[in-house]
DNA sequence: AATAAGCCCAACCGCAGTCCG
DNA sequence: TCGGACTGCGGTTGGGCTTAT
């Protein structure tokens, strides 16, 4: 094993105040991949490999950049720390509250969440719930973020009645046209989504229509691939009257993919 | 002032899914 | 169809920093 002298990043330099040096066995050589904290240097190779090779192909980062790390720490400098539209500083109060919403909702599925909360980083998003939330159930901040949580379900459950009224008129739209079987103006997709909520609807008989069974997970699945979980946009899309709730809510929070 | 405990976060690891020859 | 390479994800680790005692 060989211990290199090096410079430390920017971060360590600014933040921790940590020396090559005191890095100690860090930045070491094992094989022939480097491992441990990235230097200036690196950091510099790499952006400059992704401004000209672009995202992807990681494994070839080693060869083609002259970076000695395997393709596996370069995505991950890359996607956690040199990414330009990464937010940088603390999460916000907002930010926390979308992080609250959408574990309740995704459980574990950090990159699924980091997906709602553009600039950061899965992560950071566990990291952040992992110091902040998964504490004992008898830990008086935690009953304080259930009791919140609680709160906001609520809100958001009286919020999706509203957006179930919404869709329920889109439906009627489709049964208006039913000898068409089609509605003019609506792309495939959209279509394709009311039609799975009448089906759903059907089926549940109207029982919880976003959480309660496995077809509407399959429900939430197109809601995500579309874009289409902001119900706002959903709705403004679809001509039928965007409705306005001045609290913050699931469907006003996540923003779509694309 | 010393130190223990908790916080914070970069980076690693293993696994699973996807791609491609 | 299959197997290896690649990629992305979630879990975990480890060490510096901050706060509480």
């Amino acid at each position: 094993m060989l211990l290199l002298s090096r410079q430390c990043t920017d971060r360590y330099t600014c933040r921790s105040k940590m020396t090559a040096e005191q890095m100690g066995n860090w930045g070491v050589i094992e094989e022939e991949w480097r491992k441990g904290p990235w230097t200036a240097e690196e950091d510099r190779l790499l952006i400059e490999y992704v401004n000209l090779h672009g995202e992807g192909r990681w494994n070839s980062v080693a060869r083609l950049a002259g970076l000695k790390r395997n393709g596996k720490s370069c995505r991950l400098r890359w996607v956690n720390y040199l990414r330009p539209d990464l937010k940088r500083g603390q999460i916000t109060p907002y930010e926390e509250k979308i992080i609250l919403e959408l574990h309740a909702i995704w459980g574990n599925r950090w990159s699924t969440i980091a997906r709602g909360l553009p600039g950061r980083t899965d992560n950071e998003i566990k990291n952040y719930w992992r110091t902040h939330f998964k504490k004992s159930s008898t830990d008086k901040s935690q009953k304080t973020k259930a009791r919140l949580l609680k709160r906001q379900l609520f809100q958001q459950q009286q919020q999706q009645l509203n957006n179930q009224n919404d869709i329920k008129r889109l439906v009627l739209l489709f049964e208006e046209n039913e000898n068409n079987n089609e509605v003019p103006n609506l792309s495939q997709e959209k279509q394709e989504m009311a039609f799975l909520y009448q089906n759903t609807a059907e089926q549940e008989q109207g029982g919880g229509f976003f959480y309660s069974t496995e077809a509407s997970s399959k429900y939430e699945d197109i809601m995500w691939d579309y874009g289409l979980w902001n119900l706002d946009d959903f709705n403004a899309n679809l001509n039928i009257g965007a409705y306005n709730n001045s609290l913050p809510c699931m469907q006003t929070l996540a923003t779509p993919f694309h």
